[in-house]
DNA sequence: CGAAACAGTTTTTTT
DNA sequence: AACTGTTTCG
């Protein structure tokens, strides 16, 4: 926000100097939420409240005018992106380097720090590995398919959410099983359930629902380490309280159990994510949780316009279920909210390029001012295509995470199996890709065996020339065994940096050689995942560079007591000196992040090209916009057809427009469609019920609605005025939208979506020709292959893709840094 | 064993 | 339309 107020640490500014400060600015609930100073607070903050603002002004309260040690001071919040910006805000505040010892960070990344200390008091090491969503459905799926469980009524997703409720709730596998009895499908899912447990163990891994159930679970059995915890926090914050589940909510119950001094801020409206567990009982029930709580409303809203505002309240007002709060504005009505019926989803894509353009192109706004929301990413598409027709540049967040993709998590089997070699799920990934001869059979052969022996697949591996059944592929597994060890062996040399190491890996396991392979056989794609594994490496050099925020949150020996083991003591002995992290400690948090870590968390990169911004609903919550655009408003869309039979679903729906409406700072768009190809199939929906819910002072209408004639807006003498004729250009988007899917097929990412900062890696290889040297037609000399001529390079992040011709060996594709050519 | 063709299913949101 | 799993073929 424009009129925040940044200070900057003052060695002489003390006691009300920095109270004033602090305080400046603040209308009469934010001043009284900051200075709030024992005993549970709950803030309800309505949407652009200031909520951020008053708890970082609260936080550096505590530390500037109450003397609280940063080290005392927990602060919880729902994403990463909101843990780094808290952080940097309290800096702001307090001055550089202030903020010390302060623990923020999402419940997950800090469980995990939690755990990763004192795995062991739960039957894991501390290098477990945390499934990511993909080995978690692989490992509920081989639990199913063992129990000999039919995989149609078991279907794996199902199930795996099934347990994961069951651990948001608490609820373990023992629990479980009781609660099941007289029911076939939950008994059933109660013997999953407790396999799963026991193979996640056996494997060294904890899912995400675990790292919350096993903290409380250590909390709950280990009194003294929960003490430890207790009293180091005297103050704890939490932000998006309504989203916290049950296993959350008892957290932050237990690490205040001492101090009591709780504050809890959200907005009972804006809970969203029920589907994954939250609880909005946490946040209706805080009185009752938490005697003697104080609670402070923020009403006052400083994003919106009237017009917005009172849309959002009026929707909002439908639910039952909800605290009694209105927001209210000074700033004036403002624009009137658009309501646009268009006849087809190209019609009001168009709409929407079109009216960015008019505005951009008229001075009135910049790209970056426009956010275009949907309820289901499947809506993204067409407003793709419209967008980039019309040159606009744009950016879709979320959809496939980075850390998702192929060849990343292919990568990232190697780490995991190199970092925590009983991790079976890992092990099948890596020893399958690429290609090395150990198929299915072998596999599941391994696996029995592995089961029999009560060990790892790796273990029996280390000990194959026991095992006459696998005397075939002996050869083969002992290959992928010594690579391995290898591997471990570099890692624990400790002379790489973590970029450095993990190109090592990439190029060691035959991976990237793999990906140039699969170019030769005409695979389009290659060229854009070598650019994904390039990228893995810039994502490692900025991840070392930026340090470890979290060594912060370790404990002195001091604190620890009798808790502090052999590592301690040796990190205390360092503690002085600037001692470098080990590598294989820099991967683990690498690891760590990597599977906690949603591409909206990453980095804003500085100086990105201004651009529209696409994304759910779900992932706009936090964000604001001069001006948004909400399609798809639709009843089956949004509502979803699944929600509409349910009343407390419908309210969690609700919750969600109110949550779109309320991003839109200076203007409104709400749009329907009358068609829609959804799903393969054109669909017909009629308007949103929420569209029937606004105001109708609040809004004016483009095109006719559903049912009337000349349903759209085409036909509609105002638009064609004003908006450049879109009946006109909506053959040309048709056109282009053909040509796009039979030509190059898949699909294409703009330009501008993948620049990210590319990092070149120095490789270790002096005098080795590197990609900037070599042009077509040199003639090089290869280490294997002789010598050969350059028939072609393409350059790919900070590289080359190379083919050669070698006189010899014949034509060879191969990456140009990496191939250590020298000159013929 | 592994690639490729085929068939069938499946659509919410994601730390 | 896109993704998954299955079957088939070399």
């Amino acid at each position: 926000m424009s009129d925040e107020f940044t200070f900057y640490a003052d060695a002489q500014a003390i006691g009300h100097d920095w109270e004033d400060r602090l305080l400046e600015g603040l209308n009469p609930p934010q001043r009284e939420a900051v200075l709030h100073d024992e005993g549970p607070l709950l803030i309800l903050a309505g949407a652009g409240s200031g909520k951020t603002r008053v708890i970082t002004h609260r936080i550096a309260y505590l530390v500037q005018v109450r003397g609280i040690s940063p080290r005392r001071i927990l602060a919880i919040t729902f994403t990463n992106k909101a843990a780094r910006e808290m952080q940097t805000r309290v800096e702001d505040l307090l001055g550089e380097g202030q903020s010390q010892g302060m623990w923020i960070g999402t419940f997950h990344s800090m469980m995990a720090r939690v755990l990763r200390r004192f795995a062991d008091q739960l039957g894991f090491t501390r290098n477990f590995s945390i499934a990511d969503t993909g080995a978690q459905q692989a490992a509920i799926k081989g639990v199913i398919q063992s129990l000999d469980l039919d995989q149609k009524t078991f279907d794996p997703r199902s199930v795996h959410n099934q347990i994961s409720s069951a651990k948001n709730r608490l609820i373990g596998p023992d629990e479980y099983k009781v609660q099941a009895q007289g029911e076939y499908w939950k008994e059933k899912v109660a013997l999953i359930y407790k396999a799963y447990q026991d193979m996640l163990r056996q494997n060294n891994l904890m899912d995400f629902d675990d790292l919350l159930y096993y903290a409380v679970l250590l909390f709950k059995q280990n009194k003294e380490i929960l003490q430890i915890y207790q009293s180091r926090f005297q103050y704890i914050m939490v932000d998006e309280y309504q989203d916290t589940n049950q296993a959350q909510y008892e957290l932050v119950r237990l690490l205040s159990l001492e101090q009591g001094n709780l504050c809890v801020v959200g907005d009972d409206d804006q809970s969203i994510y029920s589907f994954r567990g939250a609880d909005i009982q946490n946040i209706l029930d805080f009185e009752k949780d938490f005697k003697r709580a104080k609670i402070i409303k923020l009403e006052q809203n400083y994003r919106s316009t009237g017009n917005i505002l009172e849309a959002a309240n009026r929707v909002i007002g439908n639910n039952q279920s909800r605290k009694a709060k209105k927001l209210w504005t000074n700033q004036g009505e403002g624009e009137k909210i658009i309501r646009l019926n268009a006849s087809s989803e190209q019609e009001e894509a168009l709409f929407i390029a079109n009216e960015i353009k008019r505005q951009v192109g008229g001075g009135k706004a910049s790209y970056d001012d426009f956010a275009i929301l949907y309820r289901i990413n499947a809506l993204s598409r067409n407003l793709e295509f419209a967008l980039q027709r019309n040159g606009i540049p744009f950016k879709i967040y979320g959809g496939l995470r980075f850390f998702d993709r192929k060849e990343i998590k292919d990568t990232m089997a190697y780490l995991y199996l190199i970092t925590s070699p009983r991790d079976n799920v890992s092990f099948r990934r890596a020893v399958q890709t690429p290609r090395r001869g150990i198929g299915e059979a072998t596999l599941d052969e391994l696996e029995r065996l592995a089961t029999m022996a009560g060990t790892s697949i790796m273990d029996i591996c280390i000990h194959i020339q026991d095992y006459p059944s696998l005397s075939r592929t002996q050869n083969k597994i002992r290959e992928f065994v010594a690579l391995i060890a290898r591997m471990q062996k570099t890692l624990l040399g400790d002379q790489m940096s973590l970029a450095e190491y993990i190109e090592y890996v990439q190029d060691e396991s035959g991976l990237m050689q793999d990906i140039i392979d699969q170019q030769d056989k005409g695979k389009e794609d290659a060229i854009s995942r070598l650019e994904n594994m390039k990228e893995l490496l810039s994502e490692a050099v900025t991840f070392q560079e930026s340090g470890d925020v979290t060594e912060e949150w370790d404990f002195t020996v001091d604190e620890l007591g009798d808790l502090a083991g052999e590592r301690d003591i040796r990190a205390e002995s360092l503690a002085g000196g600037d001692l470098p992290e080990a590598l294989i400690d820099t991967l683990l948090r690498f690891l760590d992040q990597a599977a906690l870590q949603s591409d909206l968390d990453k980095e804003d990169e500085e100086e990105e090209d201004k651009h529209v911004s696409l994304l759910t609903i779900h992932s706009a919550k936090g964000l604001e916009f001069n001006q948004v655009f909400v399609v798809g408003m639709e009843e089956g869309i949004f509502p979803g057809y699944r929600s509409i039979a349910d009343p407390s679903q419908l309210e969690e729906e609700r919750r969600l427009a109110y949550v779109a409406i309320t991003r839109a700072r200076k203007k409104l768009y709400l749009s329907t469609s009358s068609a829609r190809l959804l799903f393969g199939r054109t669909e017909r929906y009629i308007p949103s019920r929420f569209l029937e819910e606004l105001p109708d002072h609040t809004y004016n209408e483009i095109g006719s609605r559903f049912g009337e004639d000349d349903y759209g807006f085409g036909s509609d003498s105002r638009s064609r005025s004003t908006y450049d004729r879109p009946g006109q250009q909506l053959k040309d988007l048709r056109q282009d939208r053909q040509r796009f899917q039979s030509g190059t097929g898949g699909r294409t990412i703009p330009d501008h979506t993948e620049s990210k900062p590319k990092v070149k890696i120095e490789t270790p290889g002096a005098g080795a020709l590197q990609a900037d040297q070599l042009h077509k037609g040199d003639r090089v000399r290869h280490f294997k292959y002789g010598l050969g001529t350059i028939k072609s390079v393409e350059p790919v992040a900070g590289d080359a893709l190379l083919l050669i011709h070698f006189d010899k060996a014949g034509d060879k594709r191969m990456l140009a840094n990496m191939a250590k050519l020298g000159p013929a």
